[in-house]
DNA sequence: GTTCAGGTGGGAT
DNA sequence: ATCCCACCTGAA
């Protein structure tokens, strides 16, 4: 199996895991991985020091690497950040390798509204239920068997009353009326990466079941929009502790959604870990 | 039994 | 505009 290496430059595939942005990136075994994205099967192992993509270089270059983001220099934003600030300055270091990846906007458009008031192993669950039902069976280059992510014309087929039987709950609805509108082109998603992100957002919200905040994660998570800085409860929470004569988005104007994902991911780490003490 | 988990739509003010 | 609350489900 052919296999492309490059070294971990700000670059942890167990931090991006568990920052909640992709949810077909799973580890399988120990240091090993795989993801998801659209069609496409990569497996990957992270050493410590670099990692190997278990593709073709043509995939690497076309896809994985762009897919990563591994083009851009991450340290950068780290250096930018306040001094001063030593939650955020905290935040980062934990969260380092964090990278915000270029995701498949309609498979966000799915996850994000399935996420909503659900826990991360119960979305996930839900989207491995959709991909096996309506999805297409495909083997990776080893044989594993995994399922491709359902156009929005196959999920539009389905009814809503078959979404409630796989437990989407009252999501059923909204995830039936999205699917409709977009497979009848009444929002076009290839327009959306080609718009400013105040108006990607906006033509987002015109979906059935996207609100501001899960239009954000669409825009961070798949249209590379870096001033999306999605607030949910738990960011709401660290905002209104940590920051509480407000967040300077003017400091990080440009990129503010790459703070969003280390505080994040610090929050929801340290959460756990008071959870075990 | 209650609350909460990465909110949103719809109706009342 | 802003507030309020119902909404599916499963786990703690």
């Amino acid at each position: 199996m052919h296999k492309i290496e490059v070294p971990n430059h700000h670059f942890r595939i167990d931090q991006i895991c568990g920052s909640g942005q992709c949810f077909r990136l799973d580890r399988v075994e120990d240091r090993i991985y795989e993801v998801i994205a659209g069609e496409k099967y990569l497996k990957i192992k992270q050493y410590p020091d670099k990692t190997s993509f278990y593709c073709t270089e043509k995939e690497y270059t076309c896809f994985w690497k762009m897919y990563f983001d591994l083009d851009v220099c991450y340290e950068t934003y780290i250096e930018s950040i306040d001094k001063g600030d030593t939650y955020l300055s905290k935040a980062a270091a934990f969260g380092e390798g964090i990278r915000i990846l270029r995701q498949d906007v309609w498979e966000m458009i799915v996850s994000f509204i399935l996420s909503q008031q659900n826990n991360i192993p119960r979305i996930k669950q839900l989207i491995r239920i959709l991909c096996e039902q309506c999805g297409e069976e495909r083997r990776s280059p080893e044989g594993r068997v995994y399922y491709t992510f359902p156009t929005a014309e196959r999920l539009s087929e389905v009814e809503e009353s078959t979404f409630r039987e796989w437990k989407l709950g009252y999501r059923s609805r909204y995830l039936q009326e999205t699917a409709r509108a977009v497979a009848e082109g009444k929002v076009r998603l290839s327009d959306l990466s080609g718009m400013e992100y105040e108006t990607a957002k906006k033509e987002l919200m015109k979906l059935c079941g996207i609100g501001a905040k899960v239009a954000d994660c669409i825009c961070l998570f798949a249209l590379h929009k870096l001033d999306a800085f999605p607030v949910d409860t738990h960011i709401q929470k660290v905002l209104e502790r940590e920051y509480k004569k407000g967040f300077p988005f003017e400091r990080y104007r440009g990129y503010a959604g790459v703070m969003q994902q280390y505080i994040f991911y610090y929050d929801l780490k340290n959460g756990v870990a008071m959870k075990e003490m």
